[in-house]
DNA sequence: TAATCATGTCAGATTATCTGACATCAGTGC
DNA sequence: GCACTGATGTCAGATAATCTGACATGATTA
């Protein structure tokens, strides 16, 4: 299958969607959004489009925020955990990351979703 | 584990992204509706919204007429798959009634789809 | 041929989302 | 205390999405 379409990454969810699954206000949404803490789609009349990822990684910056981190700091963790890898670790990763999916169980995802 | 809140019964689906996610027009999606076959809520503005166990009914409508059937034989077996627990009279003339049609109607529906 | 089924399309009304601006309120540092 | 920053609320004007009801159509059925 050349279609590794993950639904999760399928941005397909409007902000009012977004707003009743995190309970979120859409004022916050994009405010994290400019920070450059989440980077949603757009569709054909400008409207953004979340992915489930998305949604989680909001339900998560929440629990940060609660926590009493700064959205500058949980940028600084989300940027130094997903580092922007060049073409060869891209690709290195990938193929530790199908070798795992063969050997071990699907990803335990703590967050809650769909 | 109180909550057994299956988070496919939520409703929160515009139907924006129910058309993404089933490639049903509006059309479509609403006309199913009005024959019965499908449930969806709706905001405090009326406009409608799903859930994702809607979303995997209207696959497998659509997957249905695809295979020739009507929508009227669709919700026939759908009330029969999840019968009113209270009158079983009525299921097992709707069970005669199924048989007889499918012995008195071979039902060749071909569709052209695109 | 007439009727039914499933769908398309359009118009007018209402709701949702967009952007940009100004306001507020709690901390932080001087 | 005062100014500054960070996070959020709110408002207005514009555009997009959705709603309902009606009329149209090709295919199938009686």
């Amino acid at each position: 299958m050349t279609e590794i379409h993950d639904v999760r990454q399928r941005a397909v969810l409007p902000i009012g969607t977004v707003i009743a699954l995190t309970e979120l206000s859409a004022r916050q949404i994009r405010y994290y959004e400019k920070q450059g803490l989440i980077q949603p789609q757009r569709n054909a009349g400008n409207h953004r489009l979340y992915a489930l990822v998305d949604v989680e990684d909001l339900l998560a910056i929440k629990a940060q925020l609660a926590s009493g981190l700064t959205l500058g700091e949980i940028k600084r963790l989300q940027d130094q955990s997903v580092p922007h890898p060049s073409d060869a670790e891209a690709r290195q990763m990938l193929r530790e990351e199908l070798l795992n999916q063969s050997r071990f169980t699907p990803a335990p995802r703590i967050k809650q979703g769909f």
